[in-house]
DNA sequence: ATATTTAATACAAACGTGTGCAAAGATAAA
DNA sequence: TTTATCTTTGCACACGTTTGTATTAAATAT
C-alpha cells in the first residue's frame, strides 16, 4: 500500500466532467455546449457556460490534441535575439500571429545546433502548427528539418536557411547586394576592400562572399580580402578584428561588415587609433545601428526589410497550414534590400 | 456517407502501438521498454529501441501530459524584446534553461495587457511547468496571474511586477537608485532635473518617481519634473520629448531617463541643436547603449545587472516546480543595480 | 387513442501513453 | 514429479476531449 501525500496547493484543474457531474448533465453535452454545438438546449447551454465562466475552465489542449485537432501555435526559431535584425523580425511577427489567431512562441538557438535539434524534438512533441527558422551558424546538417516534414508540421525557412529541404523560403538579394557595395567602394578609389563576413556552410554569408568576390574579380582588384568570423558576432569580437587588419601590411582601406556588432567594435578602435573615417577607412555594414543618428559620421548601411521578411514568412507558413500549399512545395521569396547611403564611404 | 480525401503529405506519426504491432509485442512492453523499465527483456528492449530509434519515434507529449505527467517547458513572457535589457535576460534564460534540461518559449506582449492575458490562458491550455513574466504597462488587473495560480502553474515575476499577486518576485533597487543618482546629479550643481519614466502603474516606474522625488524634497529643490511618458520608449518617442522639454521655461538641465531608446531619442536632438553634454545638460540613463563606446560623450547609465535577474528568477521557478517553495510563497530578492560613471553629467 | 417526427440528452469509443495487476513462462528448489 | 520463486509479457483502465449513434422525452400528426 502506498500513501500519498497531497501537496497542499495542488489543484487538479476543473475539467468538462466535472462541470457535468455539477450540473447533472453528460459530458458531452458540456463538450457540445462549450463549442456552441446547437444541438443542446438553449437554458441548459447557458447553465453551463455560465458555470464554466465562473470557474475558469480552460479548455485542455493536451486531450485536444490528442483527439487529433490542430492548434494555433506557431514556434520561431531565431539563432538569437540581441541581434536587431531578429528581434525586429520576432517583433513583427509577434504582431501579426496576434491579429490573426495565432500565438507565437520563440525559441532561441544561441548558434547551437545541438540545442535547435532540441527544439525541434520539442516542437514535434507538442505538435505545434507551424514552425519558422532561420539557422544557427552551428548547423551543417539539416536531418532534424526532414523530421519535421515527417509529421507534417509546416515549415518555413528566413534569411538563414537549410538549402536541401524543400519548403517555402525567404531571403534578401545577398549576393547582388554585397555585389554592389563592393562596386560601390570600388568607384568611390577604395583599393582594399576587406570582407567580414560568417561562416560559408551558411547560405547568408556564403552568397555575400561570392557576389563581394564576383565584383572583385570584375574590376580585377589585386586585393582579396574575404575574412570569415567564427565567433559570435559581438562588439569585443568586432574589436579584436579590426586590431588584426590594422596591424597587417597592407592595411585595408574599407570594410564591408556582416553585422551590427562587429561593426560597432571596429568603429570603438577605430576611434581610439584616430583612424579619420571616411578618409583613412570606409564602412558599410549590414543592419541598422540603433544609435545611428548620434554616431559620427553615420554609418551607410543595408537595410535588411526585417519587416517585409516577416510578413513573407508568416504568411507562407498560414498558406501551409491551411493546406494552400502542398508541403514538399519550394517556393523561394527574394526580398530586396536596399542601401541607405550615409557619409562612412 | 463522407469521403475523406487523405492528403497526399498527410502521415500519421508513429505511435508506441505501431511499433508493438510490428515487432508483435504489447504497447505497453514498448512503453516500458522506451522509459528504461527494468522488468522488460534486453534483448527485446534492444529491438523496440532501435525500431524506436530508426523511424524516428517522438513522444507524444499531449499524451504524456494528459496521463498527469509534469513536463520540462518554461514559459518566459516579456513586454517586448526589442530593449536591450530584456533581451540580455531572455538570451541568459535560455542558456539557463537548456542547460537545467528544459526548454525555454518566450512570449512578447508589445505591451499589450490584452495579449498578456491570452498568453496566459495558452500557457495554462498547454500546461507549461512554470512561468517567468515582466507585465506589460498596459497591466493593470493581475486577475490572469491569479488564475496561474488557481491551476498550480509556478509562477516568478521580475523587474515588473504585480504587488497584490503572492510569488516570488526579482526586483531591482528602483527608488534607492534613483534617489542615489538625483542626488548625484544635485551634487555637481544641477538645478533643473527632469525625470523621464513610465507609467506609475508600474512598480518600476512608480519607485523611480518616489526616488527622485524624496531627493529633491531631501534637497528642498524648487524645480520638480517628473514626466510619466506613456508612449512606447522608442528614439522618435524621445526625440519629440525632447523638443517639447527645450521649448519650456524654464529649460531643464539635466534629465535622468527610464529607457535607453528614450536616452538615444533625446542625444539627437540635442546634437542637432547644438546642445552641449554634459555642460548644457547632464544625462543619466537606465541600461547601456550597445554602442556607448563611440557616443561623445559617453554617458553615465545604470548597469541593471540583468545576468543576475536571471539567474535568481530562474532558481526560484526551479525550487517552485520542484516544490522546495511554496506555490502561495512571497519571496522578494532585490537585486543592486550599479551605477557606471561616464562623463555625461 | 396511437404513430411519427423532432428535439435533447446519454452512451461509448477513440486519440497515445503509463502502470497496477494478472498471467504466463522460465528457472530453481524440494 | 510438484512446488516455489523470479522474469517477462499481456490486459485493462485512466487521463480530458470530441463525435457518431442510440436513447429518451417532447411535440406533432394521424
Amino acid at each position: 500500500m502506498h500513501t500519498f501525500v497531497l501537496n497542499i496547493n495542488m489543484q487538479k484543474r476543473i475539467t468538462i466532467k466535472d462541470i457535468a457531474f455539477e450540473l447533472n448533465v453528460h459530458h458531452s453535452t458540456v463538450s457540445r455546449a462549450l463549442r456552441n454545438d446547437q444541438r443542446v438546449k438553449e437554458e441548459t447551454r447557458e447553465l453551463i457556460l455560465n458555470y464554466a465562466r465562473e470557474h475558469d475552465y480552460q479548455t485542455n489542449m493536451n486531450a485536444l490534441q490528442l483527439r487529433g485537432k490542430t492548434n494555433n501555435t506557431i514556434a520561431l526559431i531565431v539563432p538569437n535575439i540581441n541581434h536587431n535584425f531578429f528581434s525586429d523580425i520576432v517583433s513583427k511577427l509577434t504582431n501579426l500571429g496576434y491579429a490573426n489567431g495565432y500565438v507565437i512562441s520563440v525559441f532561441q538557438t544561441n548558434e547551437k545546433y545541438q540545442l535547435e535539434r532540441e527544439i525541434i524534438n520539442t516542437i514535434i512533441k507538442y505538435n505545434f502548427a507551424g514552425v519558422i527558422v532561420s539557422i544557427a551558424k552551428d548547423t551543417l546538417q539539416c536531418d532534424h528539418f526532414a523530421l519535421l516534414k515527417k509529421y507534417a508540421i509546416p515549415l518555413v525557412f528566413f534569411d538563414r536557411i537549410c538549402e536541401d529541404i524543400l519548403t517555402p523560403k525567404v531571403k534578401i538579394n545577398n549576393f547582388e547586394i554585397t555585389a554592389e557595395i563592393t562596386e560601390y567602394l570600388i568607384k568611390k578609389g577604395y583599393k582594399k576592400i576587406v570582407h567580414l563576413t560568417g561562416t560559408t556552410n551558411i547560405n547568408v554569408f556564403r552568397d555575400r562572399q561570392n557576389g563581394y568576390e564576383s565584383m572583385i574579380r570584375n574590376y580585377e582588384m589585386e586585393y582579396k580580402n574575404s575574412l570569415q568570423v567564427s565567433d559570435d558576432f559581438t562588439v569585443e569580437v568586432g574589436k579584436d578584428i579590426f586590431m588584426k587588419l590594422w596591424r597587417q601590411s597592407p592595411r585595408p582601406d574599407a570594410i564591408i561588415s556582416s553585422s551590427v556588432h562587429l561593426t560597432i567594435g571596429i568603429l570603438v578602435e577605430a576611434r581610439s587609433l584616430g583612424v579619420q573615417i571616411p578618409k583613412d577607412l570606409g564602412i558599410i555594414t549590414f543592419g541598422r545601428i540603433v544609435s545611428s543618428e548620434i554616431i559620427e559620421p553615420q554609418i551607410t548601411f543595408i537595410d535588411q526589410q526585417e519587416s517585409e521578411i516577416a510578413q513573407l514568412s508568416f504568411e507562407l507558413l498560414v498558406k501551409m497550414i491551411r493546406h494552400e500549399i502542398q508541403l514538399g512545395e519550394s517556393i523561394e521569396k527574394i526580398v530586396r534590400s536596399q542601401i541607405i547611403y550615409k557619409s562612412s564611404c
